[in-house]
RNA sequence: GCCUCAGUAGCUCAGUUGGCCAGAGCAGACGACUUGUAAUCGUCAGGUCGGGGGUUCGAAUCCCUCCUGGGGCUCCA
């Protein structure tokens, strides 16, 4: 089977078994009302209309009784149901006439059963011939969700469960997930002591030095990327008088996400994003058409107030900065910004292994500012320079920002979810609520365009993405321990501290092991602190002046002289 | 915010038909050992059993409530 007709096989595979979840449940709860039960990523749902919640031990019992109708291998079988035979069959359950008054004219409405016909749902079909084709299920956790993913709606039980076309591939599935579990950022922020979360303020995390220290690295990483892309950086406050909000439109739109509080009588918000101080800057003075394209970085502190159950880690919180940038230029001029910010996004995502992100066009929504014609040249400049970049971006329709459209870059975490880190959103509102002018070569007003762009995004979440695409071993560059030196006994350490001041004085960070441990246990610690390089220093080194090098990426280097050595380190 | 599961030492966890002063391993401190590539031995210290309220002669264990976290839903200018 080619890898397409897998997904397709699978996708039959995942519905199927979402039918066997709902026929197990309907024994057990017949008033349940059947929704929707498709397949997912890796298994399936289905999700019920039903009063009551299912326990771990109630999902082992329909597991099994799931299992039962498998080795009953029945027939799926098709039937084709007229529309008003449909709405007769299904007239107590809103929730299937909803889905057939919804359906184009003249589409054809089907009926799939299996279990000898005991079983039936309203289903555009989709299955495997026989039940016993599921060679492995299992159901692995439910929770609530929405009809129709809308928090108006009535919330819904939903199953999860996974399947697959044999044993062995689910065992290795169920495998790969138990161990993406040691991958996860928040277990190795507490094993590598980079930071941690405390409830004393949810969802803000605290950095300790070594986590600090990356996070920072990564700063200076960007910093030398806009010495050389040209942009340049800017502090502006933190805390801005309502009167910003109101003009920058955040106040309509964005008040649930913002921090407010009154001092002096007066309503002041914390500022959940740069944009209103980069407007002010522009503003701050007389700009001429020479000094466009203006590239204004901060890497200011943002505070969101998200809602409580949506956090997650580093991956989702409340206070972060990111590597922020406005562009404001001349609308002609956007696309060839674009272009150069892409070229910039790539050379810092090849730096961190991050070979293919995934890239999406956003388009114009329902309610948008700005005129069609500027939507039409905004649209088109971003389509042109995204074809040439990555021809696999996906186009969507309608999610666009209402101010304008906009280009984001996905990276999948350990557990396949995906996270928006890069964005470049081109915006036509906010020059025209902040009355933005340059003076054109004629000498006359005109009103730039304003690009926001981020290439890692939030830092606190480029930091758990990369920790869990590197299991914690960060690129040498990066690590905040670079090399552990082993004295094997106090003899030894003499040596030591000659090697560590040469290395020092390199810039390399190192560290001597002290502790009173065997080598075996030094070792071990080194490696379980994921540290890059360990230099083992014995009788041998010691008289030869030498180190034996142990890397966690090369495996062991064997003996090096000194100079061998740090030449071999800085290459790292 | 909603559904659901969970919270015992810094970390990983044991401990429920309610019953002696709540346990282990790792990490930590101290001591012994002076060691050749992923765990040397011993001693000590460390806990409001997430917080509060209740039931009970008695609560880590049962009930209520709040907080925080996990998995989802929703949201993500």
């Amino acid at each position: 089977m080619t890898l397409e007709n897998i997904e397709e096989y699978r996708n039959k595979l995942r519905h199927s078994a979402a039918h066997l979840l709902a026929e197990a449940v309907l024994k057990i709860h017949p008033e349940a009302k059947l929704t929707i039960g498709p397949p997912i990523k890796d298994g399936f749902y289905y999700d019920f209309d039903i009063n009551v919640t299912f326990s771990p031990q109630d999902l082992a019992s329909i597991e099994r009784d799931m299992k039962r109708s498998i080795k009953r291998n029945t027939k799926f079988e098709g039937k084709e149901l007229t529309k008003n035979e449909a709405l007769e069959i299904y007239k107590h359950n809103p929730y299937k006439i909803e889905i057939i008054n919804s359906m184009p004219k003249g589409e054809i409405i089907t009926e799939y059963s299996h279990s000898d016909g005991k079983f039936k749902d309203l289903c555009k079909g989709g299955h495997l011939d026989k039940t016993g084709e599921i060679k492995a299920v299992k159901l692995l956790s439910n929770a609530g969700a929405y009809w129709r993913g809308d928090e108006k709606n009535k919330m819904l039980q939903r199953i999860y469960g996974t399947a697959w076309e044999s044993e062995e591939l689910q065992q290795e599935y169920l495998e790969k997930r138990k161990q993406a579990i040691e991958s996860d950022h928040r277990k190795l922020g507490t094993s590598l002591n980079l930071f941690f979360l405390d409830p004393i303020s949810p969802a803000n995390p605290f950095f300790l030095p070594e986590g600090t220290f990356v996070y920072n690295k990564l700063i200076d990483f960007v910093r030398k990327l806009y010495e050389k892309y040209d942009y340049k950086e800017v502090i502006t406050p933190q805390i801005f008088s309502t009167d910003l909000w109101k003009k920058s439109g955040h106040y309509d739109f964005y008040l649930e996400n913002m921090y407010m509080m009154e001092i002096d009588d007066h309503e002041v918000g914390v500022k959940p994003m740069n944009c209103p101080a980069h407007a002010i800057i522009f503003q701050s003075t007389l700009r001429s058409y020479r000094d466009l394209p203006l590239r204004i970085a901060d890497f200011g502190r943002l505070h969101r107030y998200e809602r409580s159950g949506v956090t997650h880690g580093l991956t989702r919180v409340r206070s972060f900065s990111q590597d922020d940038a406005h562009i404001f230029c001349d609308q002609k001029d956007a696309g060839s910004e674009i272009k150069n910010f892409l070229e910039m996004l790539k050379e810092s995502y090849t730096a961190f292994g991050f070979n293919q992100p995934r890239l999406t066009l956003s388009l114009r929504p329902e309610k948008r500012a700005g005129s069609d014609d500027m939507w039409d040249i905004a649209e088109e400049q971003l389509r042109t320079v995204l074809e040439d970049f990555d021809e696999t971006f996906e186009e969507i329709e309608g999610e666009g920002a209402f101010y304008g459209p906009k280009i984001d870059i996905f990276i999948p975490d350990v557990m396949g979810r995906e996270w928006q880190l890069g964005t470049a959103q081109m915006d036509f509102s906010l020059p025209e609520r902040f009355n933005l002018e340059f003076i054109n070569n004629q000498g006359e007003k005109e009103r730039p365009v304003v690009i926001h762009r981020a290439m890692l995004g939030s830092i606190e979440r480029f930091i758990g993405i990369l920790l869990e695409h590197t299991g914690g071993d960060l690129p040498f560059w990066l690590a905040p321990n670079q090399i552990n030196i082993i004295p094997i006994t106090d003899s030894h350490l003499d040596y030591s501290k000659d090697l560590y001041k040469k290395l020092k004085t390199k810039g390399l960070r190192v560290n001597i092991d002290y502790s009173n441990e065997r080598l075996g246990q030094k070792i071990r610690n080194s490696e379980i602190k994921k540290i890059p390089v360990m230099l083992v220093i014995g009788d041998k080194e010691k008289d030869s002046k030498s180190a034996s090098v142990r890397t966690r990426k090369y495996g062991d280097l064997g003996t090096l002289n000194e100079n061998q050595l740090i030449e071999k380190l800085l290459s790292f």
